[in-house]
DNA sequence: GTCGTCCTTGTAAACGATTACAAGAACGAT
DNA sequence: ATCGTTCTTGTAATCGTTTACAAGGACGAC
């Protein structure tokens, strides 16, 4: 025996379908009418197929997120914010994982033309005018936590690097700091970007020049481990066979939290303390900055409220597909933790 | 104008829609027609509804992997190691959360009868016999990441606990720890119902008595955080008055790696020092277990095999929903990092 | 030339829901 | 008693696919 449909229902109730869906969706109806269809769905354990509800209504009442790497704790924060103000608004929150290429981003826009969700969420990583297409031309609103140019068109909601950069600075400047190295995600990344421009500028800004600047390969933990070790060896080397200590900067500021703690293992590893010889910096202020020891100080870019305002941005369009695009910006706070003196 | 359909297409092409539909499914067809239409598809951007298509076809080829706390770093190396078996197998993976209550795991489990997906990999943190119930009754094939009653005729992939904790009560035995703390999550989930016999066994196996055991409130780190401070404080309490160092065990064992980084931050607020104080190791082996500081020992438990086999075992079911439920039990190994001596 | 076979293509009926429209019932007002 | 209004319910069309079935064409064998 399989699975029952409204017109199982309807037979069990001795109506009509109409009725059936009629008592299910809320519609008037008397009360044996609602009576007799909900006992006989409860008899027949009866389910709405979701499929065939959104194949008519064109609306799956799904919504999507797409972060790059579930291994990055920021994106756990951002969840937890998304799916807070989407499952309140009645959708179902889906997570899907894009990897770090841009054609993967591209085709998963492009697969939202077949219907899966009402709305996605994305962070992308790298951003080219193939993806800056794509998300235009999507079927369904697509909002995007992350920086596209205004020209796209499209609402977003993205971080003040720069902003958050001059807070690390200066938060280092105030505590004395002034050999400061720098240690970046790949520059070709929107983040990565923005962030080597925001250090750049905060650095000229306080008539700082930074000791160093290193790109890790990607903005995972090991990624940062081994930029660091580079960052060390690269330091020792110039300052003509000098080694540890002396050469080394007094601070660096990482791109993001795993950075951060990958650096603060290979400092370790050096005999270099954390804050004493050297503070540390990272950014994004997630769960690993409380977690990690000593604890990181972080600039808190404002994930959580990004994700929050990601969601509202997404259901308002959803609710009025023809609202002009917004641009929000939510402003860095910095977290001081014991990373740093 | 609104999205193109396969009739938009059919027309275009001026074939019939049933040709559209073969062709696009590589089902016989002539040379020419295969020119036509796809040069029609690429004309009007068609993309296929998925909605549609499994509502005629009966799959969705989406699968859903449900965890209770995407914060927990074990879910991310499960969820990658699904993502793999499944993505290579044609599916598109879905990721939804469910919370730490079983009513919600019922629900989720319920709702998959709306057809979401072809399959679900759950991974509950309780178990009662209503979420069993509802596994069983499931219309889609279920398998549980975790621990249910082989009574319950379930496809599983658990961890074998019990072992696990004798590897670390023997690994801090080998190393001249005998004075044993045990911090477990919530004893009513059953990870944690797991571990407090495991450990109770493996303590007994060993002739030893823990020094004090306490109960987190969950799995997450602030819980280990104010388990650790319980734990020192009754400990410094049963003193009889004496503090520090005296009363501490020289040992803890915590019931996953959240926990255990918890206790060693509340560790080194008291000035205790790991491991020459006292010694720790995690549970999962996580990505946390490596980042933390210092590197944690930690229990492998699997969870990228038990990932990658609970995918498998879910397609083979897929392919054939007769076949007899298997109960796969992965083995421990011990991850031996500088948390311990 | 006729017939049978095989191959390609088209027509139309599903899949399981929602909903426009029509029909019937109930009721009060005239 | 008749009519109009309102309210409830049912019939059937529809969403965008896939696919069973039938029809037509090509071709070789007799």
């Amino acid at each position: 025996m399989s699975r029952p449909t409204v017109a199982g229902v309807a037979r069990a109730a001795g109506v009509s379908v109409a009725s059936v869906s009629r008592v299910l969706n809320g519609l008037p109806a008397t009360e044996e009418m609602v009576e007799r269809v909900q006992r006989a769905v409860q008899e027949l354990g009866y389910v709405p197929d979701s499929r065939a509800r959104s194949l008519k209504v064109g609306r799956t009442f799904q919504l999507t997120l797409a972060v790059a790497d579930v291994g990055n704790p920021v994106y756990v924060t951002m969840m937890r914010a998304v799916e807070e103000v989407v499952s309140a608004a009645g959708y179902r929150l889906v997570v899907t994982t894009t990897g770090p290429d841009v054609v993967d981003e591209v085709a998963l826009v492009r697969g939202m033309a077949r219907g899966y969700a009402d709305g996605l969420v994305i962070s992308p990583l790298r951003v080219d005018d193939d993806l800056i297409k794509s998300i235009r031309e999507c079927e369904v609103p697509v909002v995007v936590a992350g920086n596209v140019p205004a020209s796209a068109g499209v609402d977003t909601v993205r971080a003040n690097s720069p902003k958050g950069m001059r807070l690390a600075v200066e938060h280092l400047l105030a505590k004395g700091r002034r050999r400061i190295a720098f240690v970046n995600g790949p520059v070709d990344t929107v983040p990565g970007a923005a962030r080597a421009k925001g250090f750049a500028d905060a650095m000229k800004a306080n008539k700082l020049k930074p000791v160093a600047a290193v790109e890790a390969v990607d903005f995972t933990f090991a990624a940062g481990r081994e930029a660091g070790r580079e960052l060390l060896d690269t330091l020792a080397g110039g300052n003509g066979g000098a080694t540890g200590k002396s050469a080394a900067p007094d601070a660096v500021i990482a791109a993001n939290d795993l950075l951060a703690v990958g650096i603060m293992h290979e400092l370790a590893a050096r005999d270099l303390a954390v804050p004493a010889d050297v503070a540390v910096i990272g950014m994004d202020d997630s769960e690993l900055a409380e977690q990690s020891f000593p604890p990181l100080t972080s600039v808190n870019l404002g994930s959580a409220e990004r994700g929050r305002r990601a969601a509202e941005l997404l259901l308002a369009r959803i609710e009025d597909s023809t609202r002009t695009p917004r641009r929000i910006v939510v402003q860095p706070t910095l977290s001081v933790r014991r990373s740093t003196p």
